[in-house]
DNA sequence: GCGTGATACGTAGCGTTGCTACCTATAGTC
DNA sequence: GACTATAGGTAGCAACGCTACGTATCACGC
């Protein structure tokens, strides 16, 4: 999968992950990897600030806790966030049907 | 539709527009606009470098004629530019499979 | 002749955003 | 002691589409 590609899609990708229940960075990559057959296996230096963005932005907040000795931050959507997703769900589907019909559709003849 | 959406898909786009002939960039802008029922309207400040680049890489070239007083670019793919574009397509579908799945699938049950 | 809109091309600079490369730390296994 | 998996993080970069301009021709109304 080429980089440039997820550009302005990550966002709904995350808030989907975290749609089903609170979850933390590292689980959320793990979510992102098993759910599109190891296509999407998104980079720690991607997922932490794309995180942080959606908290600064009111969309999930983060809360600490130690689990194993180890601590973690769980992010849950807030209700701008349920709302966002929606959202972000709808602009996909218009998204990814424009670019497909001027994409798989037949050639285009020129008007010469 | 959001602006970064688009980011990564533009060359795609551009040499599906060219692919039933060649086309000047402002025949482009107008051939997306139609063909996506007005979703799609790009403006020259995208279209013009975008044209620049892809010519640059070798994918389409660019020819001046002039037309009722007015100059114009022409460009017509190159056979690279054929190829890239095939390829641009089952990039597109792996992608869009892979974000459908992310996110129309059914909530992941959080492993709490 | 003058203004307006459509046609046609272009550039400068900006902001967003995902990535690479790196760092820290704990727990478990060999 | 070394290595892997788990868990968090940052700095700096590169890509790229957009906004805001600028140039020019032609057609039309007035």
């Amino acid at each position: 999968m080429r980089a440039e590609e997820l550009k302005g899609h990550l966002d709904a990708l995350l808030l989907a992950a975290l749609e089903g229940g609170p979850r933390h960075g590292y689980a959320v990559i793990e979510a992102l990897r098993q759910n599109t057959g190891g296509r999407l296996d998104l980079p720690t230096g991607t997922i932490y600030p794309a995180l942080r963005r959606l908290e600064q932005a009111g969309l999930i907040t983060g809360a600490w806790s130690v689990v194993g000795g180890r601590r973690r931050r769980e992010y849950r959507l807030t209700a701008a966030g349920t709302r966002a997703l929606s959202g972000r769900r709808a602009d996909w589907r218009d998204f990814s049907a424009t670019v497909s019909a001027a994409l798989e559709g037949r050639p285009w003849p020129s008007p010469a």
